[in-house]
RNA sequence: GGCCGCGUACCCAAGUGGCCUAAGGGAACGGAUUGCAAAUCCGUGAUUCGUGGGUUCAAAUCCCACCGCGGCCUCCA
């Protein structure tokens, strides 16, 4: 079965074969900046290229999958050209000074807030564990392969060897302020990905890029490789004094060091497609001397929340750790944010999140009474339903409908194999990546709220037991108001905590 | 201002010319179960696909207009 994916570079959607005659497919992902937690939006991009590196894995490739981890503080009005405006890294430790301040550090963060490597090293923590949580692969890898997750300030080398690069091919100059630049024109094909080109640049609503750094380029559009700045935060020696490369630059560079000078796949945000990922084609094909740098570009639409954009004033912002604490777990978060396909704009809802749990717990379920059954033969609706999961996989990564397709197995009567039937509902948890993470975390208010439950649960089944009714309502009354939904069985009572 | 995408039941969401009198999940409702609930199981659910035109033997699917929402062009996943 071939997949079909749709390809941002020529808007159609293309057959995928990787390069290596090996069938090895080399993916790289733009990851976080690490300046601060990873919300919810981040994660859905993140995740989605989760669920295409798995769902190639169940098509039988392997996949060398390789995400950043952006700990160098680029610029908060990084445009195009300039390097403008505070450090990011900055930001985020006078946001900590502040925090500590008031006494609403995050717990475990004693850190120094002027010291930027010592906060990007901070939330790049915190970014691996949320990510971990939520089944993120290549930072489950990481553990035992940390190649696969970059940093670029231990990748300066090589960003200033391509540098060099470009200077020695004449696609890049030492301007007049001493700034590096990529040469736009140099490059025919700028502007292919994202539609941006220069002529259209020219016409644009424009008038973005700060003037005074136009003076010193040969074209408003050209971008910065290296700025010279003794003052800066982070800062290395170069052959252009002492300073702090784009931000484009580290991709490019990064991919070239662990994936080659042409790879597979390249994913992100649609937000990376311009100006980051046409800068990024620019320098690595203009590097390497070849036509092209990723033959296919992915790209993840934005999540909005309760049907508005997510933002801090709008009070519709949640970080992955934000609903950890509430109890949500990271298996119904992680579905939450993929169920919807990744071309059209998700809307994450509370609503969704309690959706996606009563579906997980049904499939575990499910899976659960597979595992006990002992007769049958042949195939079952588990295994005609991965036919067509892998069918909707291939089909541009339709996880909605590969989803249908499991929901409508499990409404199927049970028969077959029972060691394949449940062979094949793993392989296809083995896209989902469910079952192994359906649990709240673990959290200090988690278990002194696990003691109190305990503790009424006693009590109602007192009350039970000698039939005072009244008592025992009571009791469920309070549960119901810490938050908490019990479950009568046959083994007693169960409980959950209420999302 | 330029470029682009979307609008399917109460909510999320698949389907992009005939197998669609529209998949799947949740909610709701009815039943089983329960001390009563919750959970679970069974059943019910859009003659209709933002609105108005058009093309076609045939449209949710193609075209036009309008309304609404969103994205990129600028740091952002």
């Amino acid at each position: 079965m071939t997949m079909r994916l749709y390809n941002t570079l020529t808007k159609s959607i293309e057959n995928f074969s990787p390069i290596a005659p090996d069938g090895t497919v080399t993916f790289y992902s733009c990851g976080p900046t690490v300046y601060d937690d990873a919300h919810i939006g981040n994660f859905r991009s993140f995740l989605n290229a989760d669920i295409l590196r798995r769902a190639l894995q169940l098509h039988g490739f392997r996949v060398k999958h390789v995400m950043n981890i952006t700990d160098v503080g680029h610029m908060t009005e990084d445009d195009a050209a300039d390097g403008g405006g505070e450090d990011k890294m900055a930001v985020a430790g006078r946001r900590i000074a502040e925090a500590k301040k008031s006494g609403k550090l995050p717990a475990g963060a004693e850190i120094d807030a002027t010291d930027p490597y010592a906060i990007a090293s901070f939330y790049a923590d915190r970014f691996l564990e949320d990510a971990r949580h939520l089944g993120l692969q290549v930072a489950i890898e990481e553990r035992t392969h940390p190649e696969l997750m970059p940093r670029p300030t231990r990748c300066v080398p090589q960003m200033i060897a391509l540098v060099e690069q470009l200077i020695a091919r004449g696609h890049a100059y030492v301007a007049k302020d001493g700034v590096v630049y990529f040469s736009v024109e140099s490059f025919s094909a700028y502007g292919r990905l994202s539609g941006n080109t220069l002529d259209k640049l020219r016409e644009g609503e424009g008038g973005r890029i700060s003037a005074q750094h136009q003076a010193v380029k040969r074209h408003p559009a050209d971008f910065m490789l290296w700025k010279p700045d003794p003052t800066h935060l982070m800062r290395w020696p170069s052959p252009w004094g002492e300073g702090y490369p784009g931000w484009h630059l580290e991709c490019s560079a990064m991919a070239r060091m662990l994936l080659g000078d042409e790879i597979d796949l390249h994913s992100g945000g649609e937000d990376n497609i311009f100006p980051h990922h046409e800068c990024e084609v620019a320098q690595s094909c203009c590097a390497s001397g070849r036509p092209a740098f990723a033959r296919m570009w992915f790209h993840t639409r934005h999540l909005q929340v309760e049907g508005e954009k997510m933002s801090k004033s709008k009070g519709n912002f949640f970080t992955a750790r934000d609903l950890f604490a509430k109890g949500v777990t990271p298996a119904a978060l992680r579905l939450e944010l993929v169920r919807t396909h990744y071309r059209t704009n998700s809307n994450f809802t509370l609503q969704g999140l309690r959706d996606c749990q009563r579906m997980i717990d049904r499939w575990a379920s499910a899976r659960t009474s597979l595992a006990a059954r002992s007769a049958g033969t042949g195939a079952g609706p588990f295994q005609r339903a991965l036919i067509e999961f892998k069918e909707a996989l291939a089909d541009d990564l339709n996880v909605a409908r590969a989803i249908a397709a499991l929901n409508t197995a499990i409404a199927e009567d049970a028969s077959g194999d029972p060691i394949a039937e449940l062979a094949a509902l793993d392989a296809m948890n083995s896209v989902l990546g469910v079952f192994e993470r359906n649990e709240a975390l673990q959290s200090a208010a988690a278990d002194d709220l696990a003691t109190k439950v305990e503790a009424l649960l006693e009590r109602r089944r007192a009350a039970r037991a000698a039939k005072d009714w009244a008592e025992s309502d009571r009791v469920r009354d309070e549960l119901t108001a810490l938050g908490v939904r019990i479950k009568d069985g046959p083994q007693g009572t169960t409980w959950e905590r209420a999302v």
